[in-house]
DNA sequence: GAGTGGTCTAGACCACATC
DNA sequence: ATGTGGTCTAGACCACTCG
């Protein structure tokens, strides 16, 4: 009968939705599974692996495989009526509201713009940018990765250019400016990390990424910044707010 | 020398991210693999699935695997302002712009509001929804899956509660009740998808989905309508544009 | 019918965590 | 020191696809 650590992993995976084994639990290990399942090893491994790329699951070696907690963070993009207490308090997923997260590795250089950021910010070919970089932990995890892209012609001689933005952050260095970003329209998907990313966020295998990719507009509809952000799905829960 | 698969696994991702390697193009096969790199048939399986699980690549049994195509539909969440043209024609990742979907596999009943569902709504526990589940099909692929509730007193007389709900849709019949959707607040994440949901959305292994649960409110912020959709996150960019 | 990916076995070695 | 997951091997059988 082949088939046998799918089958495995459908029972372990039923006894966690069943909420007999709850987050943070350890799962029957392989030597446990080759001797209830008579099976051989590597598919008691196979079989846990099915559940840590389901996510369901996280695998500490040396230990024990566990099943996965999930306490994500909510990140609300507002639009101008969310001040209002539509939706106040309801939501489907619980959530810790927007903990102020450490902000590290923060990288500020210039650099001709990147194709497609180029086309985004409405700049010609070869035109430079000013790039910050940094990442965003919350409870020693890494969360967020963002890139940010603004014109270097109009930001270069001022605190955007260093790593440290001053009060109120590069927008309010753009609106003193005379270049406050008030429009914003984020692309959004979500695909698997790379190797690269995995270990940049110091992601569990088995755990998507949300990618998005903001540009934020002045009121007379100039693009003048590109925001590319990397989030650990496992920890974010996103919320908008329209009005049509 | 372990770690071989990866290193197989690496080889191969380089050779795809090079371009050498195209979408649709398929993969070198176990054998090859076997032959080239000199190590057992299942280290070349798993290094092959490694690319799968990344969502780089989809393995057709009996025939070879093959560099994954990502050709994703673009859903354009509106605010009330974006009718501007801002932003217009520019993005970050290409997609075809809102095929219209078929839509299939309609069903429609009234149960007891889940608990999640009902205080969403604002509902006393126990009160009565209408359930519409539907799902889309584009090119003979399933992309979305969604389900409504309404609360049942609301609507249970309406074309709202027949599987055709008629020119407009729901949306139209609402308004004809007085009860206008015009703000709306989704919460979104993304996950790995359980088994029961990579069958019904056909997905390949290694795909994650996004889960957006939508919330409408009328123009007196009551919650007439939540939507539960599950995308193929391989199918799909969300665009959202607001103002601040 | 030949080739493909999918899976299983039985045994082995490793690095690491925990005690 | 023991137990854990991680990985590899060499060989096997299966169901499937494709020419």
């Amino acid at each position: 009968m082949p088939e046998t650590a799918r089958q495995i992993a459908d029972d372990l995976r039923a006894r966690i939705e069943s909420g007999e084994l709850l987050p943070g639990d350890r799962l029957p290990g392989e030597p446990s599974l080759v001797k209830t399942y008579g099976v051989a090893k590597m598919t008691a491994n196979q079989a846990l692996k099915i559940l840590v790329s389901e996510g369901l699951a996280v695998a500490r070696p040396g230990s024990g495989t566990y099943v996965r907690e999930f306490r994500p963070i909510r990140r609300v993009a507002n639009d101008r009526l969310s001040k209002s207490r539509w939706n106040a308090g309801r939501s489907i997923w619980s959530a810790d509201v927007d903990q102020r997260p450490l902000v590290t590795d923060v990288q500020v250089y210039e650099a001709e713009a990147p194709h497609q950021i180029g086309r985004l910010l409405n700049l010609e070919p070869g035109v430079p940018v000013i790039v910050r970089s940094r990442k965003f932990v919350v409870e020693d995890r890494p969360v967020r990765i963002a890139t940010s892209y603004l014109p270097a012609d109009l930001v270069r001689d001022t605190a955007i250019a260093q790593p440290n933005t001053g009060p109120g952050g590069s927008y309010a260095r753009l609106a003193e400016l005379g270049a406050e970003p008030v429009h914003f329209a984020e692309e959004l998907r979500a695909r698997m990390p790379s190797e690269e990313e995995r270990a940049a966020l110091d992601l569990a295998t088995g755990t998507p990424i949300l990618e998005i990719c903001r540009t934020a507009f002045t009121e007379d509809e100039r693009p003048v910044e590109v925001n590319q952000m990397l989030l650990d799905a496992g920890s974010y829960v996103l919320e908008y707010r329209l009005s049509s």
